[in-house]
DNA sequence: AAACAATTTCAACGGTTGTTGAAATTGTTC
DNA sequence: GAACAATTTCAACAACCGTTGAAATTGTTT
């Protein structure tokens, strides 16, 4: 079989994974589970992807490109759209945001599941630290940059308290716990990104006008 | 032994569970592992609390009682101190961060990593819906319930996906994965609630007042 | 100190886990 | 279609899991 061979098998074994990987997190996963889900043998996952922990990191790998090149592509958009000044604050939310509501509108439903399993492991103490950095710290100090940039005088230390909350309101929604339609008597879903990124666009562009404003006269 | 026995080994095995089970989640720790690190037998863990669930579940209602009874008299506190025209944002937000801090100054480490697995179970789908519900959520509607005072004319949908935000942005604090540390090359440090809680508080009041503005006229 | 209850340890169980080597199957190349 | 390589299954391993019953220890009551 050459370099793209049949992938069914293979490609099952990922989207099973990471459908069960986001619900339970690692270790509350077996292989045997995701080899019966995959309809495929238990050897097949060692096969391919080696370890277990191998595997969870082939599942984790497998987006991050397409994902980075989407919301880098939609930074650098709306820094070309905008004027010499730069994008305003709300621009590069958005340009944070949309792109993953961009990848659930592909059709492929792995796409809720690969960000549920990011929500996953960037809240976890164990994980979040030596998986999330490689990936994704490049990208994110591209967005600090271009805010940094949007709010001039802003202090470095306020900059990145306000990401903070940023990227955990964006976590907490990501993993779709379905908590808040619950809270809220069903007025809000969980699955609704769109709903979710209008609300969250302008609250966190509110907060870092507010919190980053101090040094800015 | 009478109803108030010796503590130490039965209150040993919940705090290093509490330790493990916060950085680790509920399938990533064993046993045996929990027994080790409160030097004591496994059989004694399931004397004292029957399955691995159940200690788990222990673990959890441990602290809910004192935590809901600071949080709810801190709000009680600063709404009787306001006048007739209620506490502000602000101040709402702070009595429903600061308790947490509070918490901590007890002396007692275990509260942090009670936090911790408080962040954990509420962004896992899994654990999330399941467990929350029942010891939080009546709390949480109080707190609401004084949001909505303190913005007039709010819609519900906006007033609940904000509280999203929040409780998203409380979480990713309270995991302490100390990815923020790394990011920011040690500006903020993960360890620093008051910092973060300094932070938040205006942040997150200036997103409920932007997002819930537009019917308060 | 005898009798009793609560706590803790000991020893072991059946079941499940990740992993591996060999066999079987499928696909590709000559 | 023979020879070969890639894929998939089969079968099994040692290690570890949660749980339990019985024994041993400790604490309390009389």
């Amino acid at each position: 079989m050459s370099r793209t061979g049949n992938p069914s098998k293979r490609e099952k074994i990922l989207d099973v994974a990471e459908e069960l990987f986001a619900l339970h997190g690692f270790d509350g996963v077996t292989l045997r589970q995701i080899a019966s889900g995959a309809k495929v043998d238990v050897a097949l996952a060692s096969y391919h992807f080696g370890k277990k922990l191998d595997l969870f990191q082939a599942v984790f790998d497998r987006r991050a490109a397409p994902l980075n090149n989407a919301r880098r592509e939609a930074l650098h958009q709306c820094q070309a759209k905008a004027g010499k000044r730069g994008p305003s604050v709300e621009q590069i939310i958005e340009a944070f945001l949309r792109p993953l509501e961009l990848a659930q509108e592909t059709g492929d439903p792995g796409w809720r599941n690969y960000l549920a399993l990011i929500a996953y492991i960037n809240n976890s103490p164990y994980w979040g630290p030596r998986m999330m950095s490689k990936l994704f710290d490049g990208l994110v100090q591209e967005f600090i940059e271009a805010l940094r940039t949007a709010l001039p005088g802003a202090e470095d230390e306020d900059l990145y308290w306000c990401y903070n909350n940023l990227s955990g309101a964006l976590t907490l929604t990501l993993a779709q716990t379905g908590r808040i339609d619950k809270l809220s008597g069903g007025r809000c879903t969980s699955d609704d990104f769109e709903a979710a990124y209008d609300h969250m666009i302008p609250f966190v562009a509110a907060g870092f006008r507010k919190v980053c404003k101090k040094a800015a006269r």
